[in-house]
DNA sequence: ACCTGAACACCGTTCAAGT
DNA sequence: ACCTGAACACCGTTCAAGT
């Protein structure tokens, strides 16, 4: 395609220069192209005509390389959830820190790209879901969860996973929202006496309370049949 | 307001007959009309115009008793969520047994309209999402979950509940969709044995994992602290 | 106070056509 | 094989106007 590309420029002489010489449109520049218009606007900013335009193409040329834009958003979710599997950790490790560091990692990608959480849950078959899927399982197995609470386990993490990184990146409340909410628990006879008391609404340490809720889950798996490290 | 229908009526005579003789607008129509719209179409179905239609009333007449499509939404959702306290159980019950009870209720609800659990991340301080919040803290707090541990539980728990509805109501595989999920597992050197073996894309008893997953949470909480019953 | 139609600035996608 | 423009059937919302 370098060929095809230098011969394109051949036809342009230096003197009218566009912007930059675009490289053939390809799956790959739509996706690229996608995530960083997702990351800019969120999932209400990426049009494709939006998307054409930030590529330098007529919309329906994208259509050439892509169903549509169904298609465009899993390929950008599934591109942005790429994983390696990090390389066997040498020696037996911890079977609740390789848990927990898994899904640290999973949630801490889906909050750099806070588009991707609430896609996530309708493209659960994607390649890098699946993957880290896999890897938990792996992990679960190893440590000897039974054979039958290794699915609800692993369902259990992910569903705690999305919940918190679809709540934190879809609910973030500016010091007025939150200035609001407080003041309309706190109204006289006010309704909600335990939630004002404790400040659920003004919690902010958002990955300490992920973590702790973790713990809750794994402290809990722990207890299930003969789980052994 | 029957004043006005009726007079309404005499304009037209029997001969024409629409279908019903339509109410006045009222925000509250508005939102049952939303309601029915979203439970038969979903998010996609819902357009400002069709849910004018919907009613038998202009497009722009709606926009005199609500602001704008979010807050359509946002009512919609309010609206499903209704929550009455259940009158004080007589005696003292087991706090997990309520817990468990007000989760699973929450969880229903939300699959009843298989809409709403996508929506209420973002809408946290809905009426009675709040409600709902309030007694969940309320029972924890009586069930003598340390302060320092309670809105990490509380969290934890709206995590689980979300996650777990949010999927469940956006990831129904078809039979097929079933067979090539599980054939692209099985495929010659795959890539995915561990979740191929478990048939963890098999598993339909979702009642019984989100029950399961809720005794995870539950007894990790129990084991934190001072936790008596 | 409540409702309306026309108009604006957008959408995703089909289709027939170009090279 | 790859790209394109015109056109279709939609969107949400503003605005000026009606009763």
């Amino acid at each position: 395609m370098t060929a095809k590309r230098s011969s394109t420029r051949k036809k342009r002489p230096e003197t009218v220069q566009e912007p930059r010489a675009e490289p053939p449109l390809s799956r790959e520049r739509i996706v690229t192209a996608a995530v960083e218009l997702l990351d800019a606007e969120g999932v209400g900013g990426l049009t494709m005509r939006r998307l054409a335009d930030h590529i330098g193409a007529g919309v329906m040329s994208l259509y050439w390389h892509v169903d549509n834009k169904e298609d465009v958003l899993a390929l950008a979710l599934d591109c942005v959830l790429d994983y390696r599997r990090p390389p066997d950790m040498a020696g037996p490790s911890d079977w609740r820190d390789e848990v927990l560091h898994l899904l640290e990692d999973w949630r801490a990608v889906m909050l750099r790209h806070p588009w991707s959480a609430s896609l996530l849950p309708r493209q659960v078959l994607g390649r890098n879901a699946l993957a880290r899927l896999e890897r938990l399982s792996m992990t679960l197995s190893k440590a000897g969860v039974a054979e039958a609470d290794l699915n609800a386990a692993i369902w259990s993490f992910w569903n705690y996973v999305m919940g918190a990184t679809i709540t934190r990146s879809s609910f973030d409340l500016s010091a007025k929202d939150r200035a609001d909410a407080q003041q309309r628990l706190a109204q006289p006879g006010g309704q909600h006496p335990a939630i004002e008391r404790s400040g659920l609404l003004q919690e902010d340490d958002w990955d300490g309370v992920f973590r702790k809720g973790l713990g809750f889950l794994l402290d809990g798996l722990s207890l299930q049949g003969q789980t052994t490290a």
